[in-house]
DNA sequence: CACGAGACCTGTTCGC
DNA sequence: TGCGAACAGGTCTCGT
């Protein structure tokens, strides 16, 4: 479920609080409730418990698909790789299976980190540049240019799409917008990256971050059973689209697996070639 | 350096 | 209907 708009959904709404629930902002934390061992990356549990107890949420937000927590001595940082969502509710609700970790927090809030699959993980870290320091920019970042973009995509010669789900390389993409970038550019996902024209390049950051914020406009994409709450899923054009009509030119969506993912093309809009005007 | 395969996990959907 | 295979919003490590 995680890409960079539902984290940004998710950060937004624990910082800035939502319909029923309150900002977590000044929550003080009372007590930790830890069901899956391997949740916590570092430090030990028994660390964990002792530094993070009595802590404040003094901030809340994103970088890359990382949700930070700065807490008033150190910081809280929670990725939820494929299955994990972060919720607060109060604390007579009912226990969820697949609950790893909860704070419960003075107020009487809970901060509930929800993972089925349990890939998710969990830092506390006094500096968070020993997890975040080897992240590539943010796409949304307006100080990130075009001609930067065109630099890096020409510093390596890889397949764009693996390229592009390298957080190394930039922060945030995942297969769903991937793959709606790729197809509004008319980019197919293995054109290598070094023989992107700098237009294309330009475009391909333009569709990146258009994908992106009506992403977050609609509060992220809801697929199966595991993320709700956002809407872009009525609004994918090639994702999880297989056999049905390319809304550019109807030809029909393929789905096809690169770098070990599935991929989703319209073979008519997005051909590979050796030169990418 | 770049790529593919396997590992980490559980739940849902697909195909026979 | 039933049952195993395939597949899933991610990332790391290893071998080639």
């Amino acid at each position: 479920m995680p890409e960079l708009p539902e984290v940004e959904t998710i950060a937004s709404r624990l910082r800035n609080g939502s319909d029923d629930l309150p900002s977590l902002l000044e929550h003080r934390i009372n007590r930790v409730n830890l069901y899956w061992e391997r949740t916590l990356a570092t430090p030990s549990v028994d660390e964990f418990r002792e530094r993070v107890i009595g802590q404040v949420i003094k901030d809340i937000w994103r970088r890359g698909k990382y949700l930070v927590f700065s807490l008033s001595e150190d910081f809280l940082l929670v990725h939820l790789r494929m299955s994990g969502d972060m919720l607060v509710d109060r604390n007579s609700r009912q226990e969820d299976p697949h609950q790893r970790l909860i704070l419960l927090l003075d107020s009487g809030l809970r901060l509930v980190f929800i993972d089925p699959r349990k890939f998710g993980r969990v830092w506390l870290v006094s500096n968070p540049g020993e997890v975040l320091d080897g992240l590539g920019p943010e796409p949304l970042d307006g100080s990130f240019s075009a001609a930067e973009f065109h630099e890096r995509l020409h510093s390596y010669r890889r397949q764009l799409k693996p390229l592009l789900l390298d957080q190394h390389f930039l922060a945030g993409l995942g297969n769903i917008y991937t793959d709606e970038a790729l197809h509004l550019t008319r980019l197919h996902p293995l054109t290598i990256s070094d023989t992107i024209s700098s237009l294309k390049s330009e475009q391909l950051l333009g569709h990146i971050r258009q994908v992106l914020r009506e992403g977050i406009r609609r509060n992220g994409t809801s697929i199966d059973w595991i993320y709700r709450g956002g809407n872009y899923q009525h609004h994918l054009r090639v994702y999880r689209r297989t056999g049905e009509p390319c809304p550019r030119c109807g030809a029909e969506i393929e789905r096809i697996l690169v770098g070990g993912r599935g991929t989703h093309i319209c073979p008519n809009c997005q051909q590979l070639s050796g030169f990418q005007d």
